[in-house]
DNA sequence: AGCGTAATGGCAACCGGTAGCCAAGAACCG
DNA sequence: CGGTTCTTGGCTACCGGTTGCCATTACGCT
């Protein structure tokens, strides 16, 4: 209480270490960061101070002579949408086993501030991970050529990419619906910026027309539930029998739309989700969805992303990693309706 | 594609700043961060240059001298449990708006990761905030002493802290299942470590006593879903009426467990959650329970931590922030089956 | 005009490490 | 035993900023 400033003094440095044990500043340096390099005694003794005094190394002094951070920066539209939960997870835990840092960032679906971080961070991360990024393909190869960038779910000339492959299940979701007797699939879209959102619509538009169903679209609708509501709405108002969301979080906010309305899922009309998200499973009804190793993308991302910190000019980097995806049929879809309105 | 290495060269220093507009480089820096002491001329020239060269300050650079990083870590204990999201979400923004970055760590619900990163950081955070910790009261103490730290939901000597009332609206939720006819409540625990855990359990048998209620424990157990379908079996077991879990995710996982056993809800038991999470409004059915503004949690942990830092010896920090919560009252609660077995 | 004071910008030290270069001593070799 | 090479540790410059101190100039005022 004597000093609220005070937190227990300065942290000692590699100056206080080399007084003690009688070396240069130099030696102690050496000592802890190449082993090899300094007599073993003289290590082991300048290694008992550091441990007693509790010598931790000032990242940022490192990174100015070594020009390495050891952080790597994610950056999502939204840190409450689950289906980045995982993603974060994967990453930190990847990060984390290879001695790095994460600063995580909510770019808010803003490219502005997407854009003006990747900035900020030039000088503060060893690299990025970009997941669902909404920058112009001009944006994003202009910014790859500045800095090791990974995406997630978006590709990037000059970047390396881990994409989900939902859309080739897309096929699949089309086939389950056609199989139950939907002769009409509503596709509820998502944000306008999201890549991955086009590359599903193409998706399910391809399948459709080589199977003889017709396709809608709607929307935009924001990727949360309130959104989900809205787009619940005006599925209803359009009469269709099979919706395929772009994200099960907006499959959701329809479900409890229709509950709310007395729209009986999967009996009038069926739901297909995508990500599995947490929730996905005991929602009401649980959710027929497209699910994927989401950690695992998060954990891709990183090692593509150190493979190319740790290239030799002349390696030529995997641009590329497709992480397999299933539909995953739970009881929001079921037989088309017998005499839709 | 020549140089696989080269993200278009080096960054721009202020020594090149100073060298195209023609004078030192500590005038740059000064023009830069102290406005008022350089002649108005000369500052708007060298931000010109500047953001030609769309320069931007190192922050290692920076707080190798400030002594300032410019970055707050986050410790929570799981980063794919919903609860900390919008912990996370609300210190990410509130960290933002204060051009603060967020290091966010989890701990795997390790107090040995926990105090391993503790240490890590001390030099590269300027404060830490840490979400559920699990440190004992004494090393909690003990790293108060040695850096700025504000808990949450963890009462700790000499650090701020943030806590939610639960406890405070568990008296409501006994009453409202003492009102639904209900003589027996059952507390579904959580972690051992977890004080919050402790003092939900108190609260709910200090209530219980004052209303002629008999209370059991049963656990502890993990705050997921899948330790959650573990307890809805042993509560199946003890043939309780009324359940009041530790969090949501153990009320969900016994919600889903429930529902797989045709162990009807709210008819035959009844369910309160803790948190209100992501999904608890969407489950099935959808679940009773103690509501917060989380994200206010987060932000208000992060004005207490900038308090601290900017404390001058002397100032009286204020110590602890209490949120308050409130029952929400959903459908996974009903009256007391008539005869229980 | 003369003097005090404020405004402005440069110099240089410093923050805490890293790494290149060099010298002293040890080990090795013919 | 002299010469060569290796090992080891010190010296010093440097990374990119910040800041205290000082010199210069401009300005205000009597």
């Amino acid at each position: 209480m004597i000093n609220s400033e005070g937190f227990s003094g300065k942290a000692p440095t590699i100056y206080d270490i080399a007084e003690r044990a009688g070396v240069a500043p130099s030696t102690v340096s050496r000592a802890l960061s190449k082993p090899g390099r300094v007599n073993e005694r003289t290590r082991s003794k300048i290694a008992v101070i550091a441990a007693e005094l509790g010598y931790v190394a000032s990242t940022q002094a490192q990174s100015l002579t070594t020009g390495r951070t050891g952080s790597v920066a994610l950056l999502v539209p939204d840190v409450t949408n689950p289906f980045y939960f995982d993603i974060i997870r994967g990453t930190q835990l990847e990060l984390r086993a290879r001695g790095f840092t994460l600063l995580l960032i909510d770019t808010e679906e803003s490219a502005e501030i997407e854009l003006q971080t990747l900035r900020q961070l030039r000088r503060t991360a060893d690299g990025l991970i970009l997941a669902a990024s909404r920058l112009t393909d001009q944006q994003l190869a202009e910014e790859a050529r500045r800095q090791p960038l990974v995406t997630i779910n978006r590709p990037a000339a000059d970047a390396p990419t881990v994409l989900l492959d939902t859309p080739e299940v897309m096929v699949q979701a089309v086939d389950h619906l056609a199989s139950l007797g939907h002769k009409s699939i509503t596709y509820v879209s998502g944000p306008t910026g999201s890549w991955s959102n086009h590359r599903r619509w193409h998706a399910i538009e391809a399948a459709a027309s080589k199977r003889d169903i017709t396709v809608r679209k709607i929307g935009p609708y924001l990727p949360n539930t309130s959104s989900g509501a809205a787009a619940g709405d005006a599925a209803i108002g359009t009469g269709a029998t099979a919706l395929v969301a772009f994200n099960d979080l907006i499959a959701i906010g329809m479900l409890q739309r229709f509950k709310a309305r007395g729209v009986r899922v999967p009996e009038d009309i069926s739901v297909v989700g995508c990500d599995d998200i947490f929730g996905a499973d005991f929602c009401n009804p649980p959710l027929t969805t497209i699910a994927s190793p989401i950690e695992r993308v998060g954990r891709v991302a990183v090692s593509m992303l150190m493979a190319q910190l740790d290239a030799k000019p002349g390696d030529a980097a995997r641009k590329l990693a497709v992480i397999p995806t299933y539909l995953k049929v739970r009881n929001s879809t079921g037989p088309a309706p017998r005499n839709p309105d």
